[in-house]
DNA sequence: ATTGACATACCAACCGGTATGTATGTTTAT
DNA sequence: ATAAACATACATACCGGTTGGTATGTCAAT
């Protein structure tokens, strides 16, 4: 085996290519939507070219497709699944995830990426309706699992439907997000959080006296 | 004057043909966003040609802002800012109003027509996002200014803050359409609207008893 | 007759996709 | 061990269909 096998840069990494690929055709999404987002400058600004592009993606749906699958879940799982689902507090967690949004303007005006790519391309493109469609169902799954665990160890009241509180936690949050971003207002998202927050403390239960 | 000045079918009917236009380019824009739908498909849909969409509008962008202006805001002000500005019942108004949400799955798939394009537009093009959030703006107002008249008879808590209230019911509303939208669910349309409701009425003063 | 209100025909650029060439690994037969 | 044979991983150049936009002609109303 020679010294070196992989770690130094390589020309040739498919891997890398990949990934300069995914993170590239994300911010240009991003910034345009799928459909207007332009291939050749998610080309450029990922320095390869459009053979190294094709040799990866089928098309640029599958670009996409792939962009929803790896970096926007990676990103929802790292901000929300994986805390909750490793927490003992979870109750607590699911308010310090909150807690943590940007809100900036500048954050405000970009959106959720998921969000954005729901609202775009559901109605356009059954694979991004599908592939977002799961994304949402999974993370409202969890934030259901985190409170009906907070349920299970007393800090959130029994009688409330943790399922729909979920949902509501969810839907309320990317609203806010889609708000702010049209009135490129990170104010607008402070009032969400906090709002969001006192919704959840208010389903705590009763302190006991005596 | 002669005997029928306008009423009968004239072949130039600048007012119609502009109508025509805005709503077949509603429907085109509603069907694929903005960016994703044609031109063309919009002009057949309105059996006129593309002189006559150039010779009422400077661009693509231009017909989009007069939807946005035209079409978008008159839905809102029908079903919202009318009705609640009317209203001697504000509260008991806006509960109406969102049980009144369409809740098949059809128009769950859709999503709500002013979101859609604020998600889509508001990064790309500066015009779109103006109005977007003015047409934002002017609904959380409404609802703010109902709730205001509400707290003044009594069927409000008088410490509630109801611009955050209002800021609260139109992102919620909006957050459950997304997630409605890429679920393809008229349900979690109605767990929204059934959530909402009960937060609603969460919001009535406590029955004084004596 | 002049202006508004269209229709027709056409253009030019953008942009997703492809055809083709080539350099770099990887396997296989000897 | 080594070279042939093959597969992978790109680069370059180009195509052609789509699409927003325009130039020009025509008809109707005042």
């Amino acid at each position: 085996m020679s010294i070196a096998t992989s770690e130094v840069t390589n020309r040739r990494d498919p891997g890398r290519t990949r990934q300069r690929l995914l993170m590239a055709g994300f911010e240009e999404v991003y910034r345009s939507g799928f459909q207007g987002c332009d291939l050749n400058a998610i080309l450029g600004k990922a320095g390869v070219t459009k053979g190294a592009l094709y040799h990866h993606f089928d098309s640029k749906d599958a670009l996409g497709h792939a962009i929803l699958e790896d970096v926007v879940a990676k990103i929802t799982d790292d901000k929300w699944l994986t805390p909750l689902r490793e927490s003992d507090t979870p109750l607590d967690t699911l308010i310090t995830i909150i807690e943590g949004t940007f809100t900036d303007d500048e954050h405000a005006a970009g959106g959720c990426p998921l969000n954005n790519l729901a609202q775009e391309m559901s109605r356009v493109e059954e694979g991004f309706r599908a592939r977002t469609a799961a994304l949402f169902t999974t993370w409202i799954d969890t934030v259901a699992d985190a409170l009906t665990r907070a349920q299970a160890q007393g800090s959130l009241r029994p009688e409330v439907d943790a399922r729909a509180q979920a949902q509501f936690v969810v839907a309320a949050y990317e609203g806010y997000m889609s708000i702010a971003k049209s009135l490129q207002s990170g104010a607008v998202l402070e009032a969400g959080v906090r709002q969001l927050v006192s919704h959840l403390n208010s389903l705590r239960p009763e302190p006991q006296n005596g």
